[in-house]
DNA sequence: TTTTTATGACTGACCGTCGGTCAATTAAAT
DNA sequence: ATTTAATTGACCGACGGTCAGTCATAAAAA
């Protein structure tokens, strides 16, 4: 026949040549022709690999997310405080320059999720929080089972979902001050240790 | 010498006749031309009032953003429980199929001021942002003095904003369960009374 | 009072941009 | 030579935004 390219090989490049493209620019004033260029394909063969512009944004977007999955995973998993884990946790997207490239693009995939109604971006935000909520579990797990936290509390991981999530979104407004929001949390779950 | 219109006037005029429009269609799906056509005036005239289109957007939510922090305000002043305050605060948002609407108006909202660096946009957040916990200090206060919350906890009305910014963002998802969130929340800063 | 003039209000044809399409082309496999 | 997957960029339609020109009226002039 013709050649047979990896379909889902391809697709993964184009994103990953992608990304930086996508931190400079952001989702709005990043086109399609600049994609296309930059993956050295023609634009339409863009139309091969991706639905739509954001189905590619949403694509390079993933590769962001699942990075940070993996510094949480190592988060919980550190030789740390409970309360150090839990504060690195939410406070990981505003620690340094490059997080907060990162965090700009995770709200403008916020925005657009919140005004399209796409399936699978929607199936990909329930993943993440499962996931972050699992992680948390962990963290919470093991700051119960040693003490450190208010264990008759009842905490539950989603209600801190629920906090980081507006702390992602607030954190916009100056008036909102992360890591004393941060801090004024953990002293409500976290016990005094002295 | 020629006819003076009162600008702010008819800007504000302008954002009213396009309030059904922008329930019915959503930000995206809004044209200009249909803007223009709906408040009877050509699209340039737009243009003389508004800077954009995210401009004018912006008017027409905030006219329902003003009218949520009235029902805010009520709720806060109300012969309820605390319980029952902080939960209606919270949940005002979904309660029925009006406030659903705008809930999705504030959505679109959020989604714009995400991704739009517009300096009045930002202010006005902040206004909200302190508005809401003004309010919720007070239904506070009014909860440590009667006992009915858990006062040594130093629940800061800040935090509690956080928490409903993230319901409204994470209530898209379908592992999002709002009323079982509020109350595992109320459940932890509310005293049981028995 | 009537005419002229200045100017803010208004308009929609037009422009540039961009997401998305498709007919034509290329090239590998048979 | 034929078939077919892969690629491409010219093209399209939609939309946000602009601007040269028109209109309406109040003030000034006659």
């Amino acid at each position: 026949m013709a050649i047979i390219v990896n379909k889902e090989e391809k697709r993964k490049n184009i994103a990953l040549s992608c990304r930086e493209l996508l931190l400079k620019h952001g989702i709005d004033k990043l086109t399609i022709s600049q994609i296309a260029q930059t993956a050295g394909v023609g634009k339409g063969t863009i139309y091969e690999y991706f639905e739509n512009k954001e189905d590619i944004v949403f694509e390079i977007i993933t590769t962001f997310i699942v990075e940070h999955e993996k510094k949480l995973e190592e988060i919980s998993l550190a030789d740390i405080s409970t309360r150090e884990k839990l504060f690195h946790f939410f406070y990981l997207l505003f620690e340094n320059e490059t997080a907060k490239k990162h965090l700009n693009i995770y709200k403008e995939f916020l925005a657009i999720s919140l005004t399209h109604e796409a399936k699978e971006m929607l199936e990909f935000s329930e993943q993440c929080r499962e996931k972050f909520i699992m992680i948390l579990n962990r963290i919470l797990e093991v700051g119960t089972t040693s003490g450190e936290l208010n264990g008759e509390m009842q905490i539950s991981a989603s209600s801190l979902v629920l906090f980081g999530t507006g702390l992602v979104v607030d954190s916009r407004l100056t008036t909102c001050n992360v890591e004393q929001e941060i801090d004024r949390l953990l002293n409500i779950i976290v016990k005094e240790r002295k």
